[in-house]
DNA sequence: CCCTTGACTATCT
DNA sequence: GAGATAGCCAAGG
């Protein structure tokens, strides 16, 4: 394993294993919030090597939608393991369950900010 | 080295 | 708002 692996994997899964439930993040906030702006693309991979579980289904891509293919195992898995929580896909994006009425959507999906 | 591959994104049409 | 496009960047062949 690359140096370079050790320290993104870190950082990536600590951010990951601390997305609250019912919140989701995108694959790039994920990123920047681990230190390493622009490398979206490899949020995936250090997930994937992660040993421990992750809340890896609580990561999302920035337009909102799955990055898995609609009706791929995995979406479905996903969509599933969102819905558990009170986080549903309809038309393929992510839309909370009803919360708070008093809370712009933006706020409720991504937190306050 | 050069080329391809992604569980990506921002910015046009 | 759905496509297309061009950036992005480490890894692996």
């Amino acid at each position: 394993m690359s140096e370079f692996q050790k320290k993104f994997d870190k950082a990536i899964i600590n951010i990951v294993s601390n997305i609250p439930k019912g919140r989701v993040m995108s694959y790039g906030e994920v990123a920047r919030a681990a230190g390493f702006p622009r490398h979206a693309r490899m949020v995936s991979k250090a997930m994937s090597r992660s040993s421990k579980p992750l809340p890896w289904f609580r990561v999302v891509r920035a337009d909102h939608t799955l990055a898995f293919a609609a009706h791929s195992e995995y979406f479905i898995k996903q969509k599933k393991l969102l819905s558990r929580e009170g986080v549903l896909i309809i038309n393929g994006k992510v839309v909370p369950l009803q919360t708070d009425k008093n809370k712009m959507l933006d706020e409720v999906l991504w937190g306050p900010e």
